[in-house]
DNA sequence: TATTTGACGATTT
DNA sequence: CAAATCGCCAAAT
C-alpha cells in the first residue's frame, strides 16, 4: 500500500469530531498541497468507512462534493449536523469557523 | 513503461 | 453567478 493514501486516511482519521476539512488540506497534511485529487481518490477506495469519516472531508468552498455518492449529499448534511456542524441549505459548512483546529496540528 | 482518470483547486470566459 | 479550462498528483489498467 502507498504511503500517500495511509497518510490520507490517518489525516482523515484525526479530523476532530464536530469539525470539517477540505481535500487540500488533507493533502497538504499528507505531503503534497496539490494532490487534492489524489486525496478524493483515495477516499473514494475508502478501505475503512468505519474510521474513515468521509462526511467530514467538504470541496475548498466548504460545499459537500457534487459527485459525492456515498447516499446523498442530504445524508452527509445531516451527519454533520449531527456532529455540531452548521450546514446551510445548500450543504455549506463554515469553514472559517471548522478549520480553525488545524492550527494546532 | 505509457495512457487514462478522478470525492479537487484556482482562474478565466 | 455558472460553465469551461488548465494545472496538479498519484493510483489503476
Amino acid at each position: 500500500m502507498s504511503n500517500f493514501h495511509q497518510r490520507v486516511y490517518e489525516a482523515v482519521k484525526r479530523i476532530p469530531k464536530g469539525k470539517v476539512c477540505t481535500y487540500g488540506c488533507i493533502a497538504l497534511m499528507a505531503g503534497s498541497p496539490k494532490a487534492s485529487r489524489v486525496v478524493g481518490y483515495a477516499l473514494h477506495h475508502n478501505p475503512d468507512p468505519k474510521n474513515i469519516p468521509c462526511h467530514r472531508v467538504v470541496n475548498r468552498q466548504g460545499r459537500l462534493a457534487p459527485s459525492f455518492a456515498f447516499g446523498g449529499a442530504e445524508i452527509q448534511k445531516q451527519l454533520l449536523e449531527y456532529e455540531g456542524v452548521k450546514v446551510s441549505d445548500d450543504g455549506i459548512v463554515d469553514l472559517n469557523i471548522y478549520m480553525d483546529w488545524i492550527k494546532f496540528n
